[in-house]
DNA sequence: CGTCTATTTGAATGTACTCAAAAGCGGTGG
DNA sequence: CCACCGCTTTTGAGTACATTCAAATAGACG
């Protein structure tokens, strides 16, 4: 472990701060310490549409771009004044060489993270929106308190207007 | 290699054959040597969607239940006399043992696997039902070729129906 | 208190679905 | 070789779910 600290920095994002842009290659991975931020696509209308929400203790990245080093397609934005440990993929790739036992380490937090995609999938293909809204809620009413419904509407795959008829009726 | 070689099973799968039902755990990883698997769950109005489909050269599990040994949501089919590697989890954990270097290479393998999920999500996020079938032909088109249409429609998250429609104003 | 942002409401519209039935297609046996 | 059977795809009418757009209302923050 402290082998491993000697390859992350420490760093602050103030709220509505990027930690990434599209089109830009993403080279690091993030830890997030206390904050939270979300990714999320434009499409072609412009709108946005939130991939996923990320809260402490989960690491954070654009896979495709961090692996194949290629221009990112999605943004990574703080929801709120955000600490992380970073890494670069750089430093990664030097501490894979010294420290052996982060390939096991990175291997089974890319595992969890497949996971959880392949998890959120399922509830998607499952369910109807209103089905997703409630179980999304009782799953994760603490950390919904913190962002805006819109988002939630977003991430969803709903409009803002929708979500409030479906709140109504709940 | 050799060695890996040791802990892999061969396994001959017939048409529409299960490798996988839902309930039971699944305890192995499949790499395909030849043929087609689809992987699907069943919704509460009983209707089969196909989450993936796996084809020559790809791993298959279902890696919530293979990682957290808990029953599986899902089942994997032949679609075609299927031939695979197969490891199950006892043995790869083995063969993580002593074979350090395998960390790394299913590392990238799950590192692989998670970018295909996050670019085809990104895809469905990003696209309207019609260009999803039409980018999904052009770049599948070979493939496409060994599945009913009906299974691509599930695949694209539609009907038949809707799916035989929008073939028609191309 | 005023301004900016977020949420709600409602009407009109569109996209995709259901259900039922017809048409197409492929394989098998007579 | 043709006729039949089962399975897949197409067609069409009616419907449901979710969207768009515009406007009103509510909340948050300086």
């Amino acid at each position: 472990m402290d082998l491993f600290f000697k390859y992350l920095k420490q760093k602050k994002y103030n709220k509505k701060e990027f930690l990434l842009e599209q089109d830009s290659i993403c080279n690091f991975k993030c830890f997030i310490i206390t904050g939270l931020v979300r990714a999320f696509v434009i499409d072609e209308k412009g709108k946005e549409n939130i991939i996923h929400f990320g809260i402490e203790n989960w690491w954070v990245s654009n896979m495709e771009s961090f692996i194949l080093e290629k221009p990112s397609h999605l943004f990574i934005q703080a929801l709120e004044d955000t600490t992380v440990l970073l890494i670069t993929k750089e430093n990664l790739e030097l501490a894979y060489v010294n420290i052996p036992k982060l390939e096991r380490v990175f291997r089974i937090i890319t595992e969890n993270m497949l996971i959880a995609i392949e998890r959120k999938n399922e509830y998607y293909i499952k369910m109807g929106s209103k089905e997703r809204y409630t179980s999304f809620i009782s799953e994760l009413k603490t950390f919904s308190q913190r962002v805006p419904q819109y988002m939630i509407a977003s991430y969803l795959q709903i409009t803002p207007e929708y979500l409030s008829e479906l709140r109504k009726n709940k």
